[in-house]
DNA sequence: GTTTTTGCAAACTTTTTGCATGCGG
DNA sequence: CCGCATGCAAAAAGTTTGCAAAAAC
């Protein structure tokens, strides 16, 4: 445990954050450290689950803590772009894909996309 | 229209492809253009709601011919790499979005990954 | 003391941009 | 002809890699 990976623990959380977004919040934070740890880190705990990773349209990958083994969705607002946590019931699509593919899902992403109550 | 542009158009298809494929699918057809090209056509075309974009979480931009104005999502495998087509009723999720927060779904990505039946 | 992690620089991949040239209408 | 589309080169953005020095165990 360096105090490197100490920060980005702590700089975690269960919104999604891009490497470079952890990164300043980081430096705000008055922690020296490079960019390259921070995406070295995120992978290690993608692959042991402590995080999860997902891409929006724009191609970047952002991270978030995983809350225990829930799994949760985003809905994007595109004009605010304040990102809303979804907890929904997905098994309906699930058993769908089963009976149309026989495909075996393992795991799936689901984001949302439009305006929030808000700027509606 | 251009002769780079009806070629682009043949070679889009209704599973989603990148752009380096597209342009490695014409150049074997023995069409000479530039991806460059083929990105700005891409563009052109995403914009005017010909083709869909999606990313998966490699973050490469991959694009697909709309069939109609039907939304449809993919199954893709994880061990051989087949993309499946699905069509998916998906309603039941955008009420459950809504009356969670108010939130006004315009758009929406959904991907599954796991195995196929011939994988598993 | 040796294994692991870090920082730095540089490579790499995908995508975008600027600009001169040329084809299409 | 005029203007928009193309090719080429180079930039940009995000991410990964190699290697030597430093920190952890």
């Amino acid at each position: 445990m360096t105090k490197q990976k100490k920060w980005i623990l702590e700089g975690l959380c269960h919104h999604p954050q891009s490497a470079e977004e952890l990164f300043i919040k980081l430096k705000k934070a008055g922690h020296r450290l490079d960019i390259t740890t921070i995406y070295r880190n995120l992978e290690t705990l993608t692959k042991g689950n402590s995080v999860s990773m997902t891409r929006f349209a724009d191609g970047v990958a952002r991270y978030e803590l995983r809350r225990g083994s829930k799994h949760h969705h985003h809905a994007v607002c595109d004009d605010c772009g304040k990102i809303i946590d979804l907890e929904l019931d997905e098994d309906v699509l699930m058993r769908q894909v089963f009976r149309q593919t026989n495909f075996h899902v393992e795991r799936h992403m689901l984001e949302f996309f439009g305006k929030c109550s808000n700027c509606k």
